[in-house]
DNA sequence: GATTGATTTAAACAGTCGTTTGATTTGGAT
DNA sequence: ATCCAAATCAAACGACTGTTTAAATCAATC
């Protein structure tokens, strides 16, 4: 009669029902394939009961309604972000070395499961079509990504506080691995088999701290700054 | 009886209906603000009509369904995609003015009134939710540009074929500017204000330029290729 | 004023939506 | 074997979906 509160179990198996495991669990999976693939209000929770082989009674049981499983989903398989902050905030690090660790966290689900990626999708889908959870998740997730890159530029620009073009600068940094996430569909479509293989993400690593180097070396020069020799050579 | 053939009228003016208006050019004001708000599935017909002040009956009758109006409001308000290109293919334009056109066709319409803008945003989100229209428009409205942009970095590279790398950068440097369109809310949440006024936009514009200058330097570099001197420096 | 065609209208259509109900099954503890 | 709570199930709920109907209204023509 109560519903469980979220072992958070969460396979990474693919589809086939399996019919001695865990409904909430394939639940949460098939909510993650669906809602990155078409969107909350695409998805029809009888679909989502299909998908996942479980009664569509299941979904209000174990997560009150719709939107409670679409919060799951969203919320759950969610690393601490802190592990995406630690790759680029180190003070020792060189301006490509944060830059390389920066790009790494945006890129590196690509190269893991489905999951991962589907997960990534879900969330720059909110950028895009904010269902109203977002707006938690800004001043919990992304912001302070944004903040910390901040903090980076000014060290390495010499800059004691961020002015409106820094932001642009950061914003731009960002928007380039936005869009291998929000545009990887349409990119496969111009480009078929850009994104092809393992190898393939690292080539795009490889690029975008190349680019994001550049535009921080052209800010740079663009002030009038100095900056270490060994990142803009 | 016979439904009219699309007069293609499209007012600028708010949303305030007046009585002796034409419903049709009512019905494609607001289902470009509603889908591009909102999206397709999210919008309903009855949704639809109200905010257009007409009847429900008014959308099949004149457009033969919902799809039919989404394609009306997607394709009608649309100027020839030539114009775009016109701006930054000629052969006579240096690197940097060939990205000031490049850009400007991005940004400009986020200065025009909110038609502009929103039907910007209902293109681009067809990248990340495609409702199958989308592939049509692939081909005859953003392949062209990727193509004319990767002849544009053959000529100013000296290559005479694109390779991998060079498709690369053309998808960042549209990145660049779809990322403009797609992430203007979430910027907009994470800088507030970064986007008010019409100067805002052309700074924007000076700085994707730049940017996209240093990435297309940057790759120039990597190749060991020569630029020539006035857009490098 | 009568006639005609275009347009608008309220009402209804069948289907799907998210959610709830109450009964049934399950599996382990007593 | 008995019990109990967790879990699953088919069925139904009312609200909303996109679309259609047939009558009503309008504006111009004869």
């Amino acid at each position: 009669m109560t519903p469980p509160v979220a072992p958070a179990a969460f396979s990474a198996a693919p589809e086939p029902a399996k019919p001695g495991d865990d409904a909430r669990a394939r639940l949460l999976q098939a909510g993650l394939r669906l809602f990155a693939q078409q969107g909350y209000s695409s998805t029809s929770t009888r679909e989502l009961a299909e998908a996942a082989s479980v009664n569509v009674a299941s979904i209000s049981y174990y997560f009150g309604d719709k939107a409670g499983l679409y919060r799951a989903v969203f919320i759950e398989p969610m690393g601490a972000p802190e592990d995406d902050l630690a790759r680029f905030v180190g003070p020792q690090l060189t301006l490509r070395q944060a830059l390389q660790g920066f790009y790494a966290g945006f890129l590196e689900p690509l190269k893991q499961g489905d999951i991962a990626r589907q997960c990534m999708k879900l969330h720059f889908r909110e950028i895009v079509e904010p269902t109203g959870l977002w707006q938690d998740d800004t001043v919990y997730g992304i912001k302070p990504l944004h903040e910390a890159l901040l903090a980076l530029l000014c060290r390495h620009l010499g800059l004691t506080e961020p002015d409106t073009e820094l932001q642009r600068l950061a914003l731009c940094l960002a928007g380039l691995g936005v869009h291998m996430h929000v545009g990887r569909d349409i990119n496969d479509q111009l480009v078929p088999g850009i994104n092809d293989g393992t190898d393939a993400i690292d080539r795009w690593s490889d690029k975008l701290v190349l680019f994001g180097l550049a535009m921080v070396c052209a800010e740079a020069k663009r002030r009038g700054l100095p900056l270490s020799e060994r990142d803009c050579a």
